[in-house]
DNA sequence: CGTTTTTGACCAGCGC
DNA sequence: GCGCTGGTCAAAAACG
């Protein structure tokens, strides 16, 4: 129960890469783990502009949560998931061979405890909407799908469809929402947007900025982890004019594949409904 | 016919 | 060492 629980909050912690704080809090659900800190205000200063969307997908808010590698600025082009590179392809049916070449892996890459394997940088965020998959102007093609630990909804695996890029994001439904997805990125285009078939909003925009509009419409939501380190202030001013600050995350400094002058939250309108909810309102569950 | 999704199997990491 | 879990692969099926 409790054991469940805090596996359950590094979990999230993980893959949001935020850490968590046990002993806080003592139950709660999974927006728990969120915690949104008081950056509502400065936020609602950035978005200030009320329009409708005209967006096709159905209805969505985007409850955003913009947690990210707190220490991985870099990326390492290369060093990225030997597992990608190790076994993309299995030649042949050979079965010595392959049993070679798996001894063969097996000796490069010992276990090595300490050398975790090496993540790509990760934004994930949640979106209140009725679709799982949402259309950020990538093309996405899905790999894998898994039944999660605590959540009665599957977790799908996409990875980007453009050869040399190898950005995945991961997407699911919160447990403690059915009606969140809990979308995650892992990596940075190495392209510019593809232009989609689909008349896609993704054109110009980063695919998380995209991926906020694109589930619809409706409201959007930024958060901020708590310990977040990029914005060391209790109410950054969360200045996504600067694209190319490396301390931002990759989910921000992606925008120099968008040509689009002006700043994240200014986005053409296509943010103009964001929401920011209370932090109060997130943090409810939270018990004494 | 090419592309994408589905799905079972496999593998690695981690905790006990 | 063993079992659990997340992540990925890849063949088959489905789709456009």
């Amino acid at each position: 129960m409790d054991k469940r629980e805090l596996e359950l909050k590094n979990e999230f912690s993980d893959m949001f890469d935020v850490p968590y704080c046990e002993g806080e809090r003592g139950s709660s659900g999974f927006m728990d783990m969120l915690d949104f800190q008081d950056y509502g205000p400065s936020l609602l200063d950035l978005i200030q502009t009320p329009g409708p969307q005209t967006l096709p997908s159905p209805t969505s808010e985007v409850v955003n949560t913009p947690a990210t590698t707190p220490n991985s600025p870099s990326i390492s082009s290369s060093s990225t998931e030997p597992a990608n590179d190790g076994r993309s392809k299995r030649e042949g049916g050979e079965e010595e061979e392959e049993r070679d070449q798996e001894k063969l892996k097996k000796q490069l890459k010992p276990k090595k405890k300490n050398t975790k394997r090496q993540r790509e940088p990760r934004f994930a965020f949640m979106t209140k909407s009725e679709v799982d998959h949402l259309d950020d102007g990538y093309r996405w093609r899905k790999y894998g799908q898994k039944a999660v630990k605590n959540s009665p909804f599957p977790r799908s695996y996409y990875r980007c469809t453009t050869a040399a890029c190898g950005v995945k994001k991961r997407v699911e439904r919160s447990f403690d929402d059915s009606s969140i997805v809990v979308t995650t990125y892992e990596g940075t285009h190495t392209h510019p947007c593809p232009v989609t078939s689909r008349g896609s909003i993704g054109i110009n925009m980063t695919p998380e900025a995209a991926a906020f509009g694109s589930g619809g419409t409706s409201s959007f939501v930024i958060s901020q982890p708590q310990q977040q380190s990029y914005f060391p202030n209790p109410t950054p001013n969360l200045s996504f004019s600067t694209t190319t600050n490396p301390s931002l995350p990759s989910f921000f400094q992606e925008r120099r594949f968008c040509p689009s002058p002006s700043p994240l939250f200014r986005d053409h309108g296509l943010l103009q409904d964001m929401i920011v909810p209370s932090s109060k309102e997130w943090k409810e569950p939270k018990e004494e």
